[in-house]
DNA sequence: CTGGGCGATGTAAGCGGTTACATCGCCATG
DNA sequence: CATGGCGATGTAACCGCTTACATCGCCCAG
């Protein structure tokens, strides 16, 4: 691969190699040089090395993005928004999975390093930002989505959990729910969805209906489910993702109740395949790729020394046929 | 960040430079110097630069990987099998989108050249390999996963579409469907599909069903099965994907049809929720993580100088609910 | 005893850029 | 007319590492 260098373009454009460099990234140069450079560089095919102007420079433009399961649906979507921004401004990433293993994340973020990320983009559960400092010293700027921890200066974008679900609540309250079950998730989103839960409950004077545990997949779901079925004693359910709706369908299926009309559903996440369940999912929709967008700004506002905070954002409720509104009645 | 370099180490352990690289890459160096020098690099906590490392050797270990939609269900079980080869191998990658769009994903080359990526791994379709060669000369090994236009040294790893989809279609004839038909997928998976079931369908002596196209969506499902039901005679449906299926699971219902006792369907994908569907979804699992391992291993081999070919994967039918035995009869 | 060979190590030249500093005209000013 | 200042450009050092080549002991064979 006969690579083209700065110096075969200086050759080529009659000057030396710090004015072709000049030209290149806006430095004092005259106009007329500038265009007898710019046509060499077309001429020859030259593109710069990003190697050796990382190592110049000591910036890599590169973002490493870590996140604990690449799988998960959403995550789709906010690397989109998270790329979009990032690319536009001509930084590249490397985005590795953690596995939700330290050992695993301790070793990604090294390697990350090594290659002279400019910044870090953390994304869901994993280390806590003390570790990090404790083991890697001096990091890069830190962008925090989703995650626990974020201090001063560490900006974290998330969903508002709590505040979601305490509307998915509501919504179920609204209806005439008062007996409403919950399925919970894991982690942060799990315990944050729960409170919401609550805090709905609770404001509208209403004992909260049995709480089951479940880990946010569609069997999870579903043993949930069966285990709150065969308790009892509600109409609704807010179950803490859609995926795990979708046991909650099965389970009440199985057990031959109808949804909604013996009982009404209210998941979280909107997944694409939620407005075509029969029936139709209620649920919350989460701004995941623009959570992604936001915290490429973000990581863009501080490599440029700009301090930025971060945000909290809503989800929007999808209301579809998964909920009745009903009078009265009990399962 | 005050970086600890190699003339660090190499004062700490009182040696030169280069027998530090060496005692750090396996070149000859007395046992005990060795031993004296990583005490050092640990010691200080020493890191290699990439970049520097890249720059002097030419090679980046870092492989980049273009793929048309992030987004899709399956995509992130083939980027957890190569990221797994692959790091464990000590490659990074960089994962971009082009999102179908030429442009787009010449410039997405372009960057990653400027990265001196080793390999690159082209994912579902984009530009031909030929509009490649003449856009940008010679380029690194490159690794095909179900896209089109491998030859001789261009290693591709693809689902066999073509012969699940025979096989779900085969799986209909074989419950004693005689009708059966078919929404068409989108690009090189849909004509593949397609062709399995009409091949599965001229075999067994039967007419290929109506077939109408469908765009992979479950909207697309959707608006596909109201189609096909309005025109009728058929007693089951091949659906390309899982999503769509969705969709013809939709229509159906809201045509009070029941599936699988008034129709059929199978579907393509197995994504998660195909086996929590009511009733549980008959569809092919792709082995997509596995095809994610092979193409790293493809990678490997390639950088590593040893020719590998490519290979097809077959996918497994997952007999679920969705389908039922008939001895005759027509929607 | 001496020269050759070999393994361990050091020296220094890149890799392809960026950039501090020096140089060089040229023009306005005193 | 000499001088200072300024914009455009060139020179060369440096970023952190690898590696070809030189050097240096040391051991063994002649």
């Amino acid at each position: 691969m006969e690579r083209v260098t700065i110096y075969q373009v200086a050759e080529a454009a009659g000057v030396s190699v710090a004015t072709v460099s000049r030209a290149l990234n806006g430095g004092p140069v005259a106009p007329e040089t500038r265009t007898r450079v710019l046509a060499a560089v077309r001429r020859l095919g030259y593109r710069p090395d990003r190697l050796a102007q990382g190592l110049a420079t000591g910036k890599s433009r590169t973002v490493g993005v870590v996140i604990p399961d690449a799988a998960g649906p959403l995550y789709g979507q906010m690397q989109r928004g998270l790329a979009d921004v990032l690319a536009a401004a001509g930084f590249g990433y490397i985005a590795t999975e953690s596995r939700r293993d330290p050992g695993r994340e301790a070793a990604l973020l090294d390697e990350m390093l090594a290659r002279k990320v400019e910044a870090l983009v953390l994304v869901g559960s994993g280390l806590p930002p003390e570790a990090l400092k404790a083991r890697f010293g001096k990091l890069p700027p830190v962008v925090l989505i989703e995650r626990e921890g974020g201090e001063a200066g560490v900006p974290t974008f998330q969903i508002d959990n709590e505040r979601g679900a305490y509307r998915a609540t509501r919504h179920l309250i609204e209806a005439g729910h008062r007996r409403i079950a919950h399925v919970r998730g894991l982690r942060r989103a799990g315990r944050e969805r729960e409170a919401g839960y609550r805090r709905a409950l609770a404001e509208a004077g209403l004992a909260p209906g049995p709480v089951v545990a479940g880990d946010f997949s569609e069997e999870g779901g579903y043993r949930a489910a069966r285990e709150l079925l065969a308790a009892g004693g509600f109409t609704a359910v807010f179950v803490a993702n859609d995926r795990m709706a979708l046991g909650v369908y099965r389970a009440a299926f199985e057990g031959g109740l109808r949804i909604p009309d013996d009982l009404s559903v209210v998941g979280f996440d909107n997944l694409p395949f939620a407005a075509y369940l029969n029936p139709p999912l209620t649920t919350l929709e989460q701004p995941a790729q623009r959570l992604g967008a936001l915290a490429g700004e973000a990581v863009l506002a501080l490599v440029g020394g700009r301090p930025i905070t971060g945000q909290v954002l809503p989800c929007g409720l999808k209301a579809r046929a998964s909920v009745k509104h009903i009078e009265g009645g009990t399962v």
